[in-house]
This record gives C-alpha cells, structure tokens and sequence, in this order.
DNA sequence: ATGGGCGTTCCAGCAACTGGAAGGTCAAGC
DNA sequence: GCTTGACCTTCCAGTTGCTGGAACGCCCAT
C-alpha cells in the first residue's frame, strides 16, 4: 500500500504519517521507487496511533502505549497507569475549562452588549491580579 | 518601573512581557540606559492581559479586548461577541473533553491492570476508525 | 574594582503538525 | 511514444505562546 491508500484507510493525512514516520512511530520499508510500502501491521499502527491521539494521548504516550501494543508479554497494569495518568489530566483540563466557563459565562451575562462603552467583562479583565497565593 | 517591577505586580515573567511587546501588545518607552520604562498604564495593559490570557483568550483575541479596552467610544456589543464566541470555544473544548473522560473512564474500569497481557484499552485503540461521516 | 543582580539582545526549542516549493514516478489516454 | 495529471519524494518554513540560554551591558554596594 502506498501513503495515499493508508491515508484513506486510517484517515490521517499522508503528511502526518510521514511525520509520525519521522519521530520513529512507523517504519514502513521503501519500495524500488522511493516510496514508502505500507504492510498491514503498520496500517494498524496507524489505526491505533489516530485513535490514541483522538482519546488526547500525547505523542510520547502514544509510543509508551504503542510499544506494550507491540509486547506480547506485556503488564495489562503498565497500560492502566498510563490510562489512569492521562484521565487524571484530563480531568483537569475539564475543571480548568469548566472554571473559565463559570467566570466567563456570569461576565457575559452582565453585559448589556449594546452601542455604549460600559462592559462589565472590561472591568472584570483590568483587575488587579491577586498577589500569589 | 522596570520590566522585573512590573513582573512583579503582573504576575507575568519578564519573558512574557518582552514578548508582548514583541508583537506589539505593550509599548514601554526607553530610558537613556536602554531599560523599558513602564508607565501605570502599561502595567494596566499587563494586568488585562494576564487575566485575559487565564481565562484562555487567544494573544489575537486579548489584542482585540485591548483596543476596545482602550476605546472609549467602544460598544459593548462588541466585547460582548468576542467574549461569548470565546465561550462557545471553551464548551466546544469542554465537549470534546468529557467525551474523551467518558469513553477513556470506561476502558480503564474495563482494565483489570495486572501482571496478565490482555488489555481493553489496547484492543479498543487497535481498533478500525469509522469511515469518516 | 569587583561582585551580584538587574537589564538587554538574539537564537533555539517545545508539540504536533501543516503548507508549499521543487522535483521524481506511474498509469491512462491519444 | 508522449503528454497529462495524480500520485509520490524531500526539505524548509510557519503555526501558538511562550521558555531557556548565551553573551553582553548597567548599576549599586562594598
């Protein structure tokens, strides 16, 4: 399979498998023309680095979870912490979301948006920081 | 003031507001030494931009906030549909997030996370993307 | 005069791609 | 057999928002 054919197949543009092919995640052999030649493993690699990186999986983590998929005598425990340790940090972009949301949504509320200057989310914006805590 | 004056009182690092300046977000006047000389109004400007920033202002966004900030013949309207487009992209985020969180949530319970190679999270992110939609 | 603690500039790098230029290859149609 | 167009290749630059470091200048106290 050329790059066009797994760029269909994994959905990820062909530029990005190159990419990925460049930091070592694939390493597809070349054809007599140059050209990569997918076998079908590396198309599951491909498959399973889009879906990784979909579930928000760093690049690192994707060869940490790549390279036990690869391990056939691998620790299911040694996949869970890096699940568990990326949930975690999900979570906390979500409270920090959730937190500006909060902020941003009562800021919006009071402001009457209309044609004069006076905008409560100005006001709220030029505050003094508070001095760490 | 000087930039590790202003740092201070911002809550920025000095860094970060030679960066501004940079692309042209603050504008501190030069002492005979060379030395940035920030004015109330800079660190004004500092503090509205620190404070844009935590609530997830993009830089083109907080330059956008500022030129209004400084308008006195703004209409709110107009802050107001930055602010809440900006708020449709933190519940966009938020979306995307939880979805993560909820299907991540599952594989890992689904883990039984032991010495033993089988693992849900490896045979779900092994799997076929949908053919796209 | 010397030391430390400021300040300055510029250059490089992070993540994870994405775009574009310049060129090589292949298969189909005439 | 030649052209056309779709594919493939490499390499370089840019994105966002900083951050680190080198190499240097300035200022104040001892």
């Amino acid at each position: 399979m050329n790059i066009g054919d797994v760029a269909t197949l994994s959905g990820l543009p062909a530029k990005t498998i190159r990419y990925y092919e460049d930091i070592g995640l694939v390493r597809p052999p070349r054809g007599p023309n140059g050209y990569r030649r997918f076998r079908e493993s590396d198309l599951h690699k491909l498959n399973f680095l889009g879906r990784a990186r979909s579930l928000g999986f760093s690049i690192e983590e994707c060869r940490g979870l790549l390279a036990l998929y690869e391990d056939e005598g691998r620790a299911s425990a040694d996949v869970k912490r890096i699940a568990r340790d990326h949930l975690r940090e999900i979570d906390r972009k979500i409270d920090e979301l959730a937190e500006m949301r909060r902020t941003l949504g009562e800021l919006v509320e009071a402001c009457s948006g209309d044609h004069r200057p006076n905008c409560p989310i100005l006001t709220d914006l030029a505050r003094m920081p508070k001095p760490r805590c």
